[in-house]
DNA sequence: CATGAATGAGAGTTCATTCAT
DNA sequence: AATGAATGAACTCTCATTCAT
């Protein structure tokens, strides 16, 4: 008995997510209304009252699943491909900023917002940890591909470094009207000769350092 | 006579872009109302109308002086200074990512609106020029450092390297509360070795490209 | 449970539907605000946006029932009535003024406004379809007065120009301070003559063209 | 000294009251803005205040001069023109219903509106008073193509009778969007076969009341 | 668990009008 | 005589949210 609500109930609140999801990527989170969410969902507007407090918790509970996924990607290219690690790293990127530009609107709260929300300790501090966990990852594959060792201050350096160029491109390109294969085709060319850049740059300053 | 009354209205129109500039980069646009303006302002809020058409318009009027002062003090550093290229280069970059910090709320708006507003033309293309000129002051800089020729291909693609890296750095310093002068401090360690890098890589591509 | 809750809804609609209908007969259309009916109805502003989408819609939900009850009312003299063609014509006519002075303000919307609202199709059509009904009952009460053939080109000619002097009379009448029976019995005299008038003309022009 | 100035108040004056008279005759009276007025006449919005009272005053004082036109056109048709009665009568009727359909959304201050006010005595029993002796023209030319008496009962149903058509006939093709031109040729033909009923109506109804 | 009903606050914008000059 | 500056009231409409059921 309780369980068939309770799968109802379940039911629900993931249909709200998915709703959620879709319009906040498509339309951007101001953009969008709690009715319009509603009717996506094919709930009524006040269930969604029941099972987040407000619209910005609604945020947080989709952002953890899709980082999730995009950490998922990145192990998966990580760990289970034969390639070199240049190649896992180029992929690990493409990846990223790809996703990114999928999640145009959601990119701002995915990345970039600050986590002020204290009174919930806990919803946020677990995103903090996914963006963390995922930067590991982009700093772990990089380390491989310089052939760093693995907690040097260089590599935390690099790192950033790196993960800036990925932020700016995403950046630029977020603002166009273009198609997202069109623009993944344009920024293919101008990436890979930034990832030329970068990864020479970090060699040849890293031969400098050792003299 | 008159000109008492013109100097008033000039001091209205001053402390209405005053107010808006504030408000917009604190806040940004969306998220402040024309009544909130206007109390700032000191003035009633149809006062705001008189001056300019709409809300947009007051962003536009706001939008111009701010690039034109970047503009100015990256012409300033290019041409007045007795420096080498590289140091200018260097100083452009953080007088760019010192700008775009101070003006969070008001970077979006300046440097990655579609300027979508046609049937109006004057205000919107100036606006794309005068960023298209930044963009230029930029490119030129890196060109004298790198020694390239001026209308090469590469130089364009440097330049967007570069930029990308610029723009990764601020949308990532953008959101933490710090002030900005603990920010631009820690932030300038990164920078400098970021630079070096891409200068490095740049460099040194140009060589492999050579041979 | 449910049903005590529709039952308000309904009532709130009602309230609403009959708040604009007496605003907008005494005032007219644009010079009622929604706020002023909100009041009237004993809702929230707002409140109309959940029933109506907005003002226009409004006006609409209201014009329909008025005219349905009119052609009822046509509908009814016509074929339910025992008298001659003659008499049911006059009877209509006199319905119609009276209709028409009573919905005064509402006279414009009701009679002459363009339907432009293209996209939604429907309600404007509708509304336009019974427009259409009622001078469709109009010009077959004339046609069995004055024995012509149904379709032929001399009925729809003079239906149309029965129909400008009832139009005619309504809206010289229409601006009049007295109550509307005073206005009724001093018009009944001169719509009797006109009527006269009309008829005579008709069967004259008809016989003429005969000969 | 003095003249100087007042007849640049003067032409200011006109200029005012030309630029309503335009606009209001375009857009309607609540359509138009006293700003919008002040444009056009080429002057301060405020100056209009200095003239008129406020925006219904300028209304009223626009109306006078337009009826009188209209007024003068009636009489030279009259009086002026060698022509029988029926065909003045005709060409007086055409220059109505032409005046009003000009000045559409005026047509219902010129001819609909109560003079409510009281307080200002003269303008508005100036502006009935013209309304009147418009009437009477037309009463006058009716008496004429029907041979009768001056002060009969009947010629003053009549005469109301066919007003009532002619304002019919306006209202009717008032709201259509197509050109004057268009509308004055289609309108033709109906109006032409409605004069021949209506005169042949009242004069068949003469006979029987002779009888 | 879920919902329709209802609301207050607030958004941008326009208006006729007044005041000081 | 004429004006630019400035205002408050009002407009339609949208929103996130709460309440009673």
């Amino acid at each position: 008995m309780t369980k068939k609500i309770e799968l109802r109930s379940e039911e629900t609140k993931r249909s709200i997510l998915a709703a959620s999801s879709k319009l906040f990527t498509e339309k951007g989170f101001s953009a969008v209304s709690i009715r319009e969410i509603a009717k996506q969902a094919g709930c009524s507007h006040t269930t969604i009252y029941i099972y987040f407090k407000d619209k910005e918790a609604l945020l947080h509970a989709i952002s953890m699943p899709l980082l999730e996924e995009l950490k998922q990607k990145f192990q998966h290219i990580l760990n289970h491909l034969e390639q070199p690690s240049e190649a896992k790293l180029y992929e690990i990127s493409i990846e990223f900023i790809h996703f990114c530009l999928i999640h145009q609107s959601m990119y701002k709260i995915l990345f970039q917002t600050q986590t002020t929300r204290v009174d919930e300790k806990e919803p946020e501090s677990n995103l903090n940890k996914l963006r963390n966990e995922l930067f590991e990852l982009l700093m772990q594959s990089l380390q491989k591909s310089l052939g760093l060792k693995t907690e040097s201050e260089e590599l935390l350096e690099y790192t950033r470094i790196y993960y800036y160029t990925l932020q700016g491109i995403v950046t630029t390109y977020s603002f166009s009207n273009e198609p997202l294969n069109q623009i993944m085709k344009r920024l293919n060319t101008t990436f890979e000769s930034a990832f030329e850049v970068l990864l020479l740059g970090f060699k040849q300053k890293l031969n400098i350092g050792v003299d």
